[in-house]
DNA sequence: TTTTAACTTGAACAGTCGCTCAAAATCAAA
DNA sequence: TTTGATTTTGAGCGACTGTTCAAGTTAAAA
């Protein structure tokens, strides 16, 4: 080796997550990304290829720290529900001011890229696909530990998950609405406990 | 009057509508809108003042289609919730080739709008709210008619409506998962009459 | 038939886009 | 200290962006 990279590549991915899940992939420029990762055009290029490979690696970030979060309030809760209902108080109530958007990233990817033959659509589809899977380990456990009824399959549990999660996140990306948020929590975990 | 206006301005808007839809605001360029309507930049820009100001016609129109085709599957169903779940199966499974994205044009607009200082952003929010309206005016109907308990309000349905209608459409925006959209509207129903 | 205001046209503007690459800077190994 | 592969720099490329406007076209009114 006779030169190191000077950047730290977790770094830049990270801010690069942020303000490209902020603003979209469209609206977000190579000049905007340049500024927020202090970087100039020739060592983004040559370290993440194109704009899109920048993104792409940005979106796999992503999931791994939202993964990793949710293993944290996993971790310091005593239910697999507890843990999850953390997450999801956390996501939709507490951190809505430092969090770039109320919207998760992955949903904003597939919602962004209509071209269903775009390498960006197919990734996130696949991502998505594999958090699905995740998410269906955990509601075996819940399954298994009887915080939940064996009535449905941990997948099954796992796309109501999703879509009431999705729901609210929506719902509550706008002002006026904070009160109603916590009730709308409560009555999303009461709903899959009597499914 | 010296000359007339060439062009047929609800079929332009319909036509920006359905490209701005698909593509987000951000990706359509003035020069796919110019081919899709078939009109000069001049033309377009006399007329509507700006891109933006092209989108917003298209999303006001958006709004005003969608509540038409509600009132269109009211009209032709016994119950309030008759009328309701034959729109939601009519956008969740049957017309996803047709529609040009499965994502509600007011969640894609309110999710790609990152600056909440837009004028783009506050529309979308402005017309969010009007629809809440429209929907919450239905449930008192459904209420009144007994088709929905009494327990929750009429603005409590609507809620529950939007979070699950948009999780569903979400979700349900993806290649291999049809066969899950019907046993989830009905779930949806189901829940909702429960509540 | 001429006039005239309204409308359409499309070349072109200034700015931004994603991206390239020759030159400068860097630093472990020789 | 010299070497030389590697990384960083930033001016700048060609394409594309949203938008403008002078010139051309249209058709009702005079």
């Amino acid at each position: 080796m006779v030169n190191k990279v000077k950047f730290e590549r977790e770094n830049v991915v990270r801010v690069a997550s942020q303000l490209f899940w902020e603003k979209g992939f469209h609206a977000t420029s190579t000049r905007d990304l340049q500024e927020a990762v202090n970087m100039r055009p020739g060592s983004i290029y040559s370290a993440f290829g194109s704009k899109e490979g920048l993104y792409s690696e940005s979106l796999k970030d992503y999931t791994v720290q939202m993964k990793s979060q949710i293993d944290g309030f996993l971790s310091s809760s005593d239910t697999t529900l507890g843990g999850l209902r953390a997450f999801v108080e956390n996501v939709v109530i507490k951190n809505k001011d430092c969090s770039p958007s109320a919207i998760c990233m992955l949903v904003k990817a597939n919602n962004e890229f209509a071209d269903k033959n775009s390498s960006l659509y197919e990734l996130s589809l696949d991502l998505a696909a594999k958090f699905e899977g995740y998410l269906t380990v955990l509601f075996e456990q819940a399954i298994a530990k009887n915080e939940l009824s064996d009535k449905l399959t941990a997948i099954e549990y796992a796309r109501f998950f999703q879509i009431q999660f999705t729901g609210l996140r929506g719902y509550f990306n706008r002002p006026g609405v904070e009160l109603l948020a916590q009730p709308m929590i409560n009555q999303m975990f009461a709903l899959m406990k009597n499914l």
